[in-house]
DNA sequence: GCCAACGTTGGC
DNA sequence: GCCAACGTTGGC
């Protein structure tokens, strides 16, 4: 019996990386490389190929959900945090046991009209949703059947 | 730009 | 192992 899809949410600050910069990437696949979080590395270690992501805009105008992706590999060493002119550049990494992941994620669908953080809110059924809760600032974060089938009836 | 909440670091 | 200091996240 093949493993069942999880579904997780990932945050992008648009001003670095939109869904619409992942849209015009080749393959419209990227790297989700730069987390530098345990919390957030090792749920991306759960990850399997064919997982769903919402895509989220965070630190934007407004906040919001505002499309889906797929996990299309697993995680792998993260060459950016050997690279000294990267703004995630780990010192403290050492080669011979890296300490941060990636996974990549393909394009899915980008929703019609955002679904803002501030519409969430008020939805009773998100209501444990991680996103939701004070002061949450993980950038991965696992999201429930019910809580992913719900915001796709709202998209 | 402010600042609350959170995670990490490092002295002890 | 504790915890103060510091740095970061991210909504507002």
């Amino acid at each position: 019996m093949p493993q069942k899809r999880r579904y997780w949410l990932m945050k992008s600050e648009p001003s670095s990386f939109s869904i619409d910069d992942l849209i015009k990437t080749t393959s419209q696949t990227t790297s989700w490389d730069g987390v530098r979080n345990y919390q957030a590395r090792n749920f991306m270690r759960e990850m399997a190929i064919g997982d769903q992501v919402l895509f989220y805009h965070s630190n934007a105008d407004p906040p919001a959900i505002v499309g889906t992706a797929e996990v299309v590999n697993t995680t792998y060493t993260d060459p950016s945090q050997f690279d000294h002119n990267d703004d995630h550049y780990d010192p403290a990494s050492d080669p011979s046991s890296p300490r941060w992941d990636m996974v990549d994620i393909k394009y899915v669908r980008k929703f019609s009209r955002p679904l803002a953080l501030e519409q969430l809110r008020k939805e009773t059924k998100l209501k444990g949703m991680v996103l939701l809760r004070k002061g949450s600032r993980l950038s991965v974060q696992p999201v429930s059947p019910l809580e992913w089938q719900h915001i796709l009836s709202l998209a």
